[in-house]
DNA sequence: CGTCTTCTTGATCGCATTCAACGTGTGTGG
DNA sequence: CCACACACGTTGAATGCGATCAAGAAGACG
């Protein structure tokens, strides 16, 4: 399951063979496994490299660095999902696994052509290539448009909607990760839980383990700031 | 020609028929032709709209508003591009003409189908939604991390890199939608072309035509901000 | 000429950053 | 078991950048 979607796709019987998008599954050359520890690089940005990655299990950040040693988280990814996938040769990113991690790997060029022959995966594919296009676009208005506690409130409650089943979420990734993800800093990040805290909206378990209280209240000031959605 | 793509794509003999990106030209159903004066809105945010379109000749904006009244730019839309392209049935920007325009249309599920069909175009539809797609991950970074007079720096800088000829840039949107675009306020904007100005890197013909006359040093501040681009 | 829109400039305010110190949790070795 | 180290997280105080409020200048157009 993807990790921070808005536009859910059906993932069905997901077991078997990790799918592109629903039901896709690629026809591409059998691909190698790789594991990924926690920390460790899987590849960066600026290097040549002929391979795209599936996620079969764990979370991946892909992110920029800046020369002033700041980063810009740019997609955490999660179960199933595709990245590293470029248009042209070199990976524009860095990716890191934050959990340990299995990894699918396909030939860039393969992976594509073979989308390319099928036109039921084509159309799959495109659709979800346009929702990651859209998931990219709403976070432009997030970054841009945002205070901070609007910005984690969204955050905390696009997390929600792709849980399992429980209230609780469980945040995998760092205060650092989430600062750099939304464009802040790890101090304004914490303020901002501190904040929802005795607004009452969140209950923090642990550092990394919280209950969103008020879902209504977090989802109004979420859609106090763009207009509808 | 595209507006502000940061990966620019061959738009060789794009004259008899406007290319979905390079070399493709949509098999789909005899499209039709609407114009649109500039101020004029093509969609609107949340309308359901079987459609999608590609930019014969103008400018188009495509944003979200927020509810203060506020707005984020998604993307400025030049000559050729396609937009109002979406995975679900309705739109998720409103699109305004900034021009006069003209602009065709396609049934949506016909395009995805008619890419879907030819294999070629398939390769080079998927390779130009990869480009749109880093194309808005790019400012991710920008408008998360870019102090003002770099994102105005930058966006200038890129504006230059797909001008036809000279080195001077005719702005063709005002400075809100300058500032829309960088998640700043008009002022912000202003003074960020006053400071410019003043350090030299730019002369201004008027307020909306300038010329980047140390480009050099406006490359490397933009470069100071992203470790390597 | 006047009106309207767009753009610029100045003064002040506020939110997020920065700098700094203090907690908290976890793992390691004595 | 405790002692210690180290990474991660929280909290406070001061600073600064961009927003806001306000006024005026510069174009565009009839």
């Amino acid at each position: 399951m993807s990790v921070l979607s808005t536009y859910q796709e059906n993932n069905s019987q997901s077991h078997s063979e990790p799918a592109v998008s629903g039901r896709v599954r690629p026809v591409t050359t059998p691909a190698s496994v790789k594991h990924y520890k926690a920390g460790e690089t899987i590849y960066f940005e600026g290097e040549e490299s002929p391979y795209c990655f599936q996620l079969i299990d764990g979370l991946v950040k892909e992110y920029n660095t800046l020369e002033d040693g700041g980063c810009q988280i740019i997609e955490f990814y999660g179960d199933g999902e595709i990245f590293g996938l470029t248009e042209i040769r070199e990976q524009l990113h860095t990716a890191e696994a934050i959990t340990d991690c299995s990894v699918k790997c396909f030939q860039r060029d393969r992976f594509i052509s073979s989308i390319a022959c099928s036109t039921d995966m084509t159309e799959q594919f495109v659709l979800n290539l346009l929702a990651r296009l859209h998931r990219s676009q709403d976070r432009l208005v997030m970054l841009g448009r945002m205070t901070a506690l609007q910005k984690v409130s969204t955050f905390l409650f696009r997390l929600s909607g792709m849980n399992d089943d429980s209230e609780e979420i469980h945040l995998k990734m760092t205060r650092q990760d989430i600062a750099d993800y939304l464009g802040l800093t790890i101090e304004t990040v914490s303020r901002a839980f501190g904040e929802l805290k005795k607004l009452g909206w969140i209950k923090l378990i642990s550092s990394r383990k919280l209950v969103l209280t008020d879902l209504e209240a977090i989802r109004s000031s979420v859609s106090e700031a763009t207009s509808l959605r």
